[in-house]
DNA sequence: TTGCCACCTTGATCTGCGTCAAGCGCGCGC
DNA sequence: GCGCGCGCTTGACGCAGATCAAGGTGGCAA
């Protein structure tokens, strides 16, 4: 008994809100510029940096793109959410992880990209050749130091989410999820609680590794609970949040 | 029907063996530091490095740290295997890696420890005061662009991880397991085939997200199918190394 | 040597989630 | 305005792996 539709939110493209002072597309400009790697910078290396990056815009569902590939760039997301993954020969998928403005993609030691990366909704990002990111780098050791922190980081979520996989149920799973979804949010300044889900069950099935069916179990099962409400245009609200939290690091 | 035990290998403590030319415990005498964080450093940068390091050795099954601790150090692996694990209130237990000689650890921009650490076979290490880090990074950039490259190649791995433990059957995940114990026993300059396997198989169990009875009846028909054959003191003969892969990776 | 204990293996049974199948509702294209 | 299709939900059923239980085996201490 559906009671309250889950849709996908189709969020138009809009240009970022430019920030006063500087002209669109500038780093002066960016407007999610303290999210990421290149928030530590000065004007000069604002100024360099602007000098080896290009936009890029992705509609929705578009490929960023595929593992395997050679790569040659890496990545700012700017705008819009991305979702990246590694695909099994015959067809299973994993999604590795969901990105947001502020995230930075496409580290990779190899010469080619270890995953596939796609955009959830519309979405922009910074583009870098991946050969001029040594340089960058040694120049600004600022910057470095700020990589280095985002993957520490990336890391400890990255073995967060090997907890989550390897050992929660479907339900601890999902309420995980939704805390992880809306902590997010809040970093980046977006609303934290009535959440934006921008994705498909599909999508978060293959991030939680579960299935369609077992995820729309398991928010039917809390929205019964009272733990969430889901609302219109794919936003849940986190009801009891403590109950959430848990379910989620407890069981 | 048993026919070959799977002993836990039990290594005695001897210490590394010192390259000639350095005192025991010195950066010059580190039979491991081609593998490590200090391998760019310059003898000026390696001497300051010892400076600010000291040994720790480990038995088998003594704890490094627990998560929620204070982060007061970072360490270098040299010798022996560790594990690093989360824990649920209840007690699940997600091992998220082995360490081998080599391997950094402690890396984690939060001011505590994001998981715990614990020895499986004895094991030394070289310990820095986390407050020392920065410092030491800045003065010696080729040792940064070193540790960002580790930890890309651990977010890559990572990757890898979630794939097992959210897509994979119990078979292909001990098949991947295997081949990348062998990998990495390779990488490190140790005997990839007869594929020495330190840790117990709840350890294993623990990593894979299964329990210790599926990985020892996965172990069991992987033996009965003629890919591996168990050895004694814990080591594995990959018999059909193709027939793993192909196994790990298809399906 | 003996006995204990930790670890491993194997068997029987149970169950959470996957699979298969069907229906609903919204958005979109015609 | 209408119907088509995709995404979501719900139900019935099956199965891979968990759980429960019972040995086997080798290392180690006394």
């Amino acid at each position: 008994m559906p009671d309250s539709k889950n849709v996908r939110s189709v969020v138009p493209m809009k240009p970022a809100a430019p920030r006063p002072g500087g002209r669109p597309g500038s780093c002066a400009a960016c407007a999610v510029r303290g999210l990421t790697v290149c928030a530590p910078l000065n004007p000069a290396g604002m100024a360099e940096v602007e000098m080896l990056s290009t936009q890029v815009a992705l509609a929705a569902s578009e490929t960023l793109f595929d593992e395997g590939e050679a790569a040659e760039h890496v990545f700012n997301v700017t705008e819009g959410t991305l979702k990246i993954f590694k695909l099994l020969p015959d067809g299973r998928r994993q999604v590795t992880g969901f990105l947001f403005a502020g995230d930075f993609l496409g580290l990779a030691n190899q010469q080619t990209y270890a995953f596939s990366a796609e955009a959830v909704t519309p979405a922009r990002l910074c583009r870098f050749q991946r050969r001029q990111i040594d340089g960058l780098l040694t120049r600004h050791p600022e910057m470095e130091r700020r990589l280095l922190s985002k993957a520490s980081h990336e890391l400890a979520e990255a073995q967060e989410q090997m907890l989550l996989l390897g050992r929660k149920t479907a339900r601890e799973r999902v309420a995980s999820f939704l805390l992880l979804l809306s902590r997010r949010a809040s970093q980046r300044g977006a609303t934290a609680d009535p959440v934006p889900v921008p994705m498909s069950r599909t999508d978060i099935a293959d991030y939680l590794g579960l299935t369609t069916e077992t995820v729309s179990r398991s928010f039917t099962r809390l929205k019964g609970d009272g733990l969430i409400q889901l609302l219109p245009a794919g936003k849940v609200a986190l009801t009891r949040r403590d109950a959430l939290e848990t379910l989620a690091t407890a069981g």
